[in-house]
DNA sequence: ATGGTAGGACACCTA
């Protein structure tokens, strides 16, 4: 018997302020997981009851006065949830758990990585420099474990687009925080020395340009498509087989009083 | 070369 299985990853900036759309999301596209970044809320403050009220009755928060924050949001029990700190910092950038697929768990990575600042220089801009080490430690996370890792997706917000179509100018944005090749050469170290696969490119062919997000400051961000593919799904090699879909909702970019990140759904068919 | 918008918290920080 065949068993789908769908993930959603969304920086929805601010929970709180977006709660109706995130419904709206879970009404129309039912995924067994959203995993949200930029929650902008402490654990206490998430919108739980609303969510419960949508019919998805497990959460998991990891949470953050003001800034950042990541939150799990499942049709089915979430195991083994864990919160991990990066580069010695208190910031809330990472939530793991397992869920129980076709008999067998899946392990769900989700990210905010550091957005890094304007300047690309890590002498004079700090968070440059916090988010190159983010990264940095990512990669030597997944390379320790590569061998031993399965039925592994991780999600987020990576700040990074790393192909010259993941970006609206190549030229243009080289010296532009989220596309320099110090970026895209330790995101790819990550992805390569950890054997992931990026789900998003094995689908939509890497010459075709694709984008999750457009900033507020474009007043006509449709028209200009200004974008930038800041959001990722890889998964671990032994999960290709299953993945059948992948899809950028772009229209979520137009909603009312939108997040300026589109949703990214993956779709997964076991059995 | 520059500034453009948005959210949260409360004087600017983060994006």
């Amino acid at each position: 018997m065949a068993s789908a299985f769908r993930i959603v990853t969304w920086n929805i900036n601010s929970v709180r302020l977006r709660i109706g759309l995130v419904e709206r999301l879970l009404k129309e596209f039912e995924p067994d997981i959203l995993c949200l970044q930029e929650i902008k809320c402490r654990d206490g403050e998430f919108p739980l009851a609303a969510i419960r009220k949508t019919g998805y009755e497990h959460c998991a928060v990891h949470g953050q006065k003001g800034y950042h924050g990541v939150a799990l949001v499942s049709r089915h029990p979430l195991e083994n949830v864990t919160r991990r700190h990066f580069c010695d910092q208190t910031d809330a950038r990472h939530i793991a758990a397992d869920v129980e697929i076709d008999g067998a768990p899946i392990n769900i990575e989700n990210y905010y990585v550091p957005a890094g600042g304007d300047v690309p220089d890590v002498k004079a801009n700090p968070k440059f420099a916090h988010k190159l080490a983010f990264v940095d430690e990512m990669q030597a996370r997944y390379a320790a474990d590569r061998t031993s890792r399965s039925r592994t997706i991780l999600v987020g917000d990576l700040n990074i687009a790393p192909l010259e179509t993941d970006v609206w100018s190549h030229k243009q944005l080289l010296k532009v925080v989220s596309h320099t090749p110090v970026e895209t050469d330790g995101l790819n170290r990550v992805l390569a020395d950890g054997g992931w696969v990026d789900a998003m490119r094995s689908h939509i062919p890497p010459e075709e340009r694709l984008y999750t997000w457009w900033s507020y400051r474009s007043p006509n961000w449709e028209k200009s498509d200004k974008g930038r593919r800041l959001d990722h799904v890889w998964i671990t090699e032994d999960l290709q087989p299953a993945l059948c879909a992948v899809d950028v909702h772009k229209p979520a970019r137009g909603w009312e009083k939108p997040s300026d990140h589109a949703p990214v759904i993956a779709d997964f068919d076991f059995g």
